[in-house]
RNA sequence: GCGAGGGUGGCUGAGCCAGGCCAAAAGCGGCGGGCUUAAGACCCGCUCCCGUAGGGGUCCAUGGGUUCGAAUCCCAUCCCUCGCACCA
């Protein structure tokens, strides 16, 4: 029978479908120990490419392997569609985009006639749902209980979603307030990052506003100064505007501001109330002095190009000590006395400005923008290398400058620790504002400017101390796989701060109390986890119906309520044996934000034993060494890769080539070759399955081989345990291959016993492989034994069959092998006698010394000599010790004990024909001393456990 | 910059936590042989350098150190990857 993977893997597929196998409910199996396995539930905004195929593998992996110990496992799967990146496809496509039809067509082979259906969201989605995700999860044959799939947008996840955030707002940890977003000022309202044309890297900066004033028509204007280093507010020598932009002089909320026209929007969007008074040009307030809040100096405004009133107030300070740019305007103002002049500022006045510097760091002199300039040679602010040196000042300021004794209790401390302290303090006193600019220009894709505007919403409170503290409680319990993303965790819980979990727009479930909003993607997926427990019974529960009390008493129980409920109640059941969720696999970069968010709600949201109990981190996948993308076409679609290679072959490469929590490379050359490897299994497993059974007779090689079948039970067991699926697989295929290799060349395959053994050996790989590749598993375990390889327990290792002396032994005969082997090649001879020549007596006597006494030079000695024999033979028997204790040295007892008990000579008597096959010569065995033939005196080589040799 | 992970032989990638069976697994690629009319597939062997005796030399990013002994432990340096938020 050949391999044929599609043919058959196509027969267990439906085979599992009309059976539903997979579909587990409380009380299957007999251990009544429920496995709760879970993945991140995918977002259809697109096909799905190989990288996914890993990710829902690697669980299916571990839950088909759970079974097998004999625990009843639930394996679900959810869709995720809430949110605008689904919306935002379908306008793309609705729009005609190239980019996004190519995508469709060319990527995803979304055939022509069915784009249209594409056209609304959950069309959409559901496209790539059934199409894509589902199609390509039942290739693989994942292990999923599909009966209880749903989507984020169905109206029973809504009441759930409901219940959590009404819950969570009762609770006090929903707050409401203001919160930067993207704006287009074009299409007057919020973008996403899929909406922008340009900028989609540009982050939210919030400037400091240091309130400088000065007197106007008898009137106080604050000239707000933007910064992002509020902290050199001591240092600043002046103020700059730009002579030739547009200004104003506008009511900012009661106050009267000095601001670039530009700003006056900005401000506006970012709810300030803002009315202009009065525009001018910036040179209007050039030569005006204005006061310093926090120090009362006054200092000049003076005139400068360089400044970009399009960014934030268009009022900015010169702190020419510590700004690289703002020494070398201060140079360029000082040099152009007539511009000056022009401008009505007093040249005199700019002359007289120094820099004061206002902190000290060990790399640079009193003052740092001066040396970093003078250092580069920079005498122009046009030069490129102003931007390196600004760079550079203000990054090794930041870590390490100490600021000065004028700034009293803030004196001595590092930039670094003591910038937001300050500015807190001084933004309480009054003397600092703020405001949001971006870091770069960001324009939506209809052409407008975007801007950030403050908009009123929701935050879910992760600031919350005792929120946190809880969440740390839950990763300290928990296992965390690999253990050293543990820390990642708790990191993120103490770094993460309120978090907005509404947005304007998008799929999903409205805010229960203001239905124009909408919960936003990661908030609606932190406890879904326990809504697959009842997802396919709560079905038949009409949607009215799923009230506050409902899931109260499905989650907290009858006491939660005053009437509960008799369906949640029986629903409650149903979550209770499965939950908690045993592990959850998730890719590294979601520890960040999801996987913390669902820490965070589980903790408070469920009772202790409900809690995560592990997490298991997944890497990154490439495709040939390089990112998968699915704009640049750079993916491969699992259908197609299981259509060329069989799903099993899929399945083994990428649970194979690295541990779940390592990046992979999906390269087509190996991959090809892993079919080959799975073919080849196949045929040797055919050939095994149609000889007849042979009968328990073993010879020497066979129990070896059993014994290592132990040994490699062991193994994939424990790495298993741990989850490490590529040491797992690695062991119980290439790693036994190895060792069938051997047993091969060694043994006389028809024998009863050969075949008893290689049936033995077929059925415990078959069992220990099953998980990776249960197509062909379960095909040849069937056709072994009768039944399919999943449906077999979980090999144990069989203590009858392991045996360390036999090991030890046939090491022997592979070594000598080896040995020969070397010899022969290194002398590039074809031999016709080999002789072997076993260690006399005494040398064994110093061996077994060393086996007592241990791999210690002087305490064997000391033994060895106290037999007058040996004490003869003095330096020999002094060279022998330092040998063997080298070879006694990083063996473990055991081996030891069995090495002692070996018999060298008999060994090698039962391998003498073995020899004379492998090298076709004759093998003529002695013992040093006794009557051996040894024309080349070799003999008194032979050390215990390495034969002397000589070949002719 | 902060946080995390990593640099191993032509490539991929084990080993490192628990130092010595490590010239360093396995796969790929390459070379030789077998099978075959032939090719592919398959099977066997080889694949750092030197060597007509199982040995020797050099080696695990770089430079130091600890140790009888370091790919493994410590220190420093260089380089790479990922995350850093309102994007799922």
């Amino acid at each position: 029978m050949d391999y044929n993977p599609q043919e058959l893997e196509q027969r267990w597929r439906e085979r599992w479908a009309e059976t539903g196998r997979y579909e587990a409910d409380p009380g299957d199996a007999d251990s009544e120990e429920p496995t709760f396995i879970t993945v991140p539930y995918p977002y259809p905004s697109g096909g799905m490419h190989i990288g996914h195929a890993r990710t829902y593998t690697v669980p299916d992996v571990y839950a088909r392997y759970r079974r097998q110990r004999g625990d009843n496992v639930l394996f679900p799967i959810a869709w995720h569609v809430t949110g605008t990146p689904i919306i935002g496809a379908v306008e793309r496509l609705k729009k005609g985009e190239e980019k996004q039809l190519s995508v469709l067509r060319d990527t995803y082979n979304v055939p022509e006639e069915t784009l249209q259906d594409l056209e609304t969201p959950m069309g959409f989605a559901r496209y790539f749902i059934d199409e894509h995700y589902k199609r390509g999860m039942k290739s693989l044959g994942l292990s999923i209980d599909w009966r209880r799939e749903f989507t984020t947008n169905d109206e029973r996840y809504s009441k759930f979603i409901t219940w959590q955030y009404e819950t969570l707002r009762e609770r006090g940890l929903l707050e409401k307030g203001l919160h930067p977003v993207k704006y287009c000022t074009n299409e007057r309202q919020p973008v996403t990052t899929h909406d922008l044309l340009e900028g989609e890297e540009a982050e939210f900066q919030e400037y400091t506003l240091v309130r400088f004033t000065f007197e106007r028509d008898g009137e106080t204007v604050v000239a707000p100064m933007a910064t992002l280093r509020p902290e050199t507010v001591y240092g600043v020598t002046n103020a700059y505007v730009n002579p030739e932009s547009e200004y104003a002089v506008a009511e900012v909320d009661g106050e009267m501001w000095f601001v670039s026209v530009d700003a006056v929007e900005k401000l506006r969007l970012q709810a300030r109330e803002v009315e202009i008074r009065e525009e001018f040009a910036g040179e209007r307030l050039v030569g005006e002095r204005v006061t310093n809040p926090i120090t009362g100096d006054e200092v000049p405004v003076l005139p400068a190009t360089f400044v970009d009133a399009d960014n934030a107030t268009g009022v900015v300070m010169s702190v020419p000590a510590h700004s690289p740019d703002d020494y070398v305007a201060l140079l360029e103002a000082k040099a152009d006395a007539e511009r000056m002049e022009t401008y009505g500022v007093d040249p005199a006045d700019v002359e007289a400005i120094d820099p004061v510097p206002i902190l000290e760091i060990d790399e640079y002199g009193e003052i740092p923008a001066r040396d970093a300039v003078e250092e580069r040679g920079i005498d122009s602010s046009d030069d490129p290398r102003l931007k390196e040196a600004t760079k550079e000042v203000y990054n090794r300021e930041f870590h390490a400058g100490r600021l000065l004794d004028v700034y009293g209790e803030y004196a001595g401390e590092v930039v670094e620790d003591v910038r937001d302290r300050f500015r807190a303090d001084y933004s309480e006193s009054g003397a600092f504002d703020s405001m949001y600019e971006f870091s770069e220009e960001v324009v939506c894709r209809c052409g407008g400017d975007v801007e950030v505007a403050e908009q009123e919403t929701w935050f879910l409170r992760y600031d919350d101390e005792a929120w946190k503290a809880k969440a740390h409680e839950v990763v300290s319990r928990m296992d965390a796989v690999p253990e050293n993303t543990r820390g990642e965790y708790d990191h993120t819980i103490d770094w993460l701060n309120e978090w907005p979990c509404i947005r304007n727009y998008g799929l999903g479930t409205r805010l229960p109390w203001d239905p124009d909003f909408v919960i936003e993607p990661l908030s609606d997926s932190t406890i879904y986890m326990a809504y697959y427990t009842v997802a396919h019974r709560l079905r038949d529960v009409p949607v009215e119906e799923l009230t506050r009390e409902f899931f109260d008493t499905l989650f907290y129980g009858p006491e939660a309520v005053d009437e509960p409920d008799e369906t949640a109640l029986e629903l409650r059941e149903e979550w209770d044996y499965w939950y908690p969720v045993d592990y959850r696999f998730s890719a590294n970069d979601l520890i960040s934000n999801h996987l913390t968010f669902y820490l965070f709600h589980h903790a408070e949201l469920f009772p202790e034993p409900k809690w995560p109990q592990g997490i298991v981190i997944m890497g990154m996948g490439l495709l040939e060494g390089r990112k998968m993308s699915s704009s640049k076409g750079h993916v491969v679609l699992p259908g197609e890769a299981i259509e060329t290679y069989g799903a099993d072959t899929v399945r083994f490469f990428l649970l194979n080539s690295a541990e779940p929590w390592q990046d992979y490379d999906w390269r087509d050359d190996q991959v090809g070759s892993v079919r080959d490897q799975l073919e080849r299994f196949w045929n040797r497993a055919q050939e095994i399955i149609r000889t007849p059974e042979g009968e328990r007779e073993l010879a020497h090689v066979d129990r070896w081989l059993l014994s290592k079948l132990q040994t490699t039970v062991r193994e994939v067991t424990e790495a298993m345990e741990r989850s490490e699926t590529r040491s797992a697989s690695q062991e119980a295929f290439y790693g036994f291959e190895e060792h069938l290799r051997w047993y091969r060349r060694r043994a006389d395959l028809d024998r009863p016993g050969a075949r008893w053994t290689m049936r033995k050996v077929l059925e415990t790989r078959l069992r220990l492989l099953a998980p990776f590749v249960p197509f062909v598993t379960n095909e040849l375990h069937e056709q072994l034994t009768g039944t399919p390889a999943e449906d077999a327990p979980w090999p144990e290792p069989d203590a009858e069959f392991e045996n360390v002396r036999v090991e030890v032994e046939e090491r022997q005969v592979e070594r000598l092998t080896g040995d020969v082997r070397d010899i022969v090649d290194v002398t590039d001879t074809d031999p016709e006698v080999i002789r072997v020549y076993v260690a006399a007596d005494w040398k064994r006597e110093v061996f077994d010394a060393v086996v007592e006494e241990g791999p210690d030079v002087g305490a064997v000695m000391g033994t060895v000599m106290q037999d007058p024999d040996l004490r003869e033979r003095g330096d020999e028997v002094n060279r022998l010790v330092q040998d063997l204790v080298d070879v006694a040295r990083g063996r473990d007892d055991e081996t030891l004990a069995a090495m002692a008990e070996t018999d060298e000579t008999a060994v090698y008597e039962g391998a003498t024909d073995f020899l004379e096959r492998e090298f076709d010569a004759d093998v003529e065995l002695y013992v040093e001393g006794e009557e051996a033939y040894d024309p080349a005196d070799r003999a008194k080589n032979a050390v215990p456990f390495r034969p002397a040799i000589h070949i002719e």
